[in-house]
DNA sequence: GTAATTGATTGAGATTGGTCAATTTTCACT
DNA sequence: AGTGAAAATTGACCAATCTCAATCAATTAC
């Protein structure tokens, strides 16, 4: 999935980010002149589970969580929406599968659906782009149901970490930094899982030195090739030793790794 | 999701079911022009995680189940595909994120992506059918992130029935029966558990009298009200006495309700 | 029909991950 | 910088679910 967390088209007048590529200048005017851009404060609710939602949500800046509730409060979210994403991907004539919440302040573009539907019988390119967006985002849905459905939780938060690191410009270097926007509650309810697991599990990481955690968001791997090993399941590989309980040899709360090692 | 279980179209020279109702006669028979149909046995595999797929592969007959493999042989149904559906929906320049393998006998009708490219470029329509596909399939993967990241196992065996059974003429009518095409283990890697659990559960609902199974590929839901509030987290609902292990009254392997109830 | 094989169910015990509660860190605010 | 509320971590215990093994049912072969 990998999440994009700076917005790489500030200047334009309004970001059509995963449009801009497909269409052609007067097809991106058109768009704009039907686009509102909105600024959503952290915690705000943009749409809620069932709402009829009668516009195209851009997001050009913040990060938002979507997520779905059990009638007894068990709560999962189901993705996070980083600068470039559409909100939501259902179809314009559903009710919003999820409910959208703004985990920090948010800027948002807003297409009413029939506006945009106008635009996009005269340029095919945009529901093909549609197409695209959707169907990567049910790849990675799929890989999704996979780790909860399989993966234990050691795993789980293996594969979020590597998500959320950015591949970026350098692919093999390991040692990368991640800022994580939510909070411990929200990564239990990313993963199935809850906070304490979360907690116990970041701490098996450090004691392992897999990650650092200088403060509770921000995350340095610094050994990315074990974090993969687990993430997939370490069939073998990885620093497979101490792992229940065995305290390592007390490195314990010594060296917060405020050094990224091999930097 | 709902399985439909029978084609609907089966006297159309080579049915295209997902594109038939948005597209004009001559496009149609274009279409069919570049369409090719085989049949697949039992057990086959249709295609493999990481196959390039040069097409673009229609199910008219038979049941097919899309799966992702850990290393280490845990095993994730993704998803089951039925008569109507398109295998998989990921995008045309990317390798099949899952395995798909024939469940029973198949019949698929295959059209190269390059000549639905060339035709879809005609006929806008189709790239929005697409996305209108993809973005039901994201919505399904959606609930199953819930169901398996939140639900119990007993929910999530619940959760399946329900999906399964279509609900079809008369939505309000309870006592429906379902025919499953797959087995134990793959309703257990469909959900995320064991077939030992998925047999426990079933027995649950048997002494609760929520199903009957005259046989283990044939459930008749004789209580879906009851069925829902389970799928659902049960708060307060449902037949909310004996639960955990206490046997009801011994009706055990008596009376396999071979008779539907209240018909 | 009967045996053989495969698939489903049941049971007993182990284990992962959850619950509840206490403690420590972090962070925002003066 | 110091303080207090919120967030994160840790610990002890418990429960849901898995594992391993045995039994039972159903389907197939003959």
């Amino acid at each position: 999935m990998t999440m994009r967390l700076l917005n790489g088209h500030q200047n334009s007048p309004i970001s059509l980010l995963p449009f801009d590529l497909v269409l052609d200048a007067s097809a991106r005017k058109q768009l704009r002149k039907n686009a509102h851009e909105v600024s959503v404060g952290q915690g705000q609710i943009i749409a809620e589970q069932g709402d009829l939602g009668l516009e195209l949500l851009l997001l050009t800046e913040g990060v938002v969580k979507l997520s779905k509730v059990l009638p007894d409060e068990r709560r999962m979210i189901v993705a996070f929406r980083a600068p470039g994403d559409i909100v939501s991907l259902h179809r314009c004539d559903t009710p919003w599968p999820a409910t959208a919440q703004a985990i920090s302040d948010c800027r948002l573009v807003k297409i009413r659906w029939d506006d945009f539907r106008r635009i996009a019988d005269q340029n095919p390119a945009l529901d093909r782009t549609l197409f695209e967006l959707a169907s990567d985002e049910a790849t990675i849905l799929q890989n999704r149901v996979l780790t909860l459905g399989r993966k234990t939780t050691e795993e789980r938060l293996a594969s979020f970490l590597l998500d959320f690191s950015l591949p970026s410009a350098a692919p093999s270097s390991f040692s990368r930094e991640i800022f994580l926007p939510m909070r411990r509650p929200e990564i239990a309810d990313y993963l199935g899982m809850t906070t304490e697991s979360i907690s116990r599990e970041f701490t098996r990481f450090k004691r392992q030195r897999i990650i650092a955690m200088p403060r509770p968001s921000r995350v340095i791997i610094l050994n990315r090739l074990a974090l993969e090993a687990v993430a997939m399941g370490k069939p073998g590989l990885g620093s497979r030793t101490l792992d229940t309980k065995a305290p390592d040899r007390a490195p314990e709360q010594q060296d917060p790794a405020t050094t990224a090692a091999q930097s």
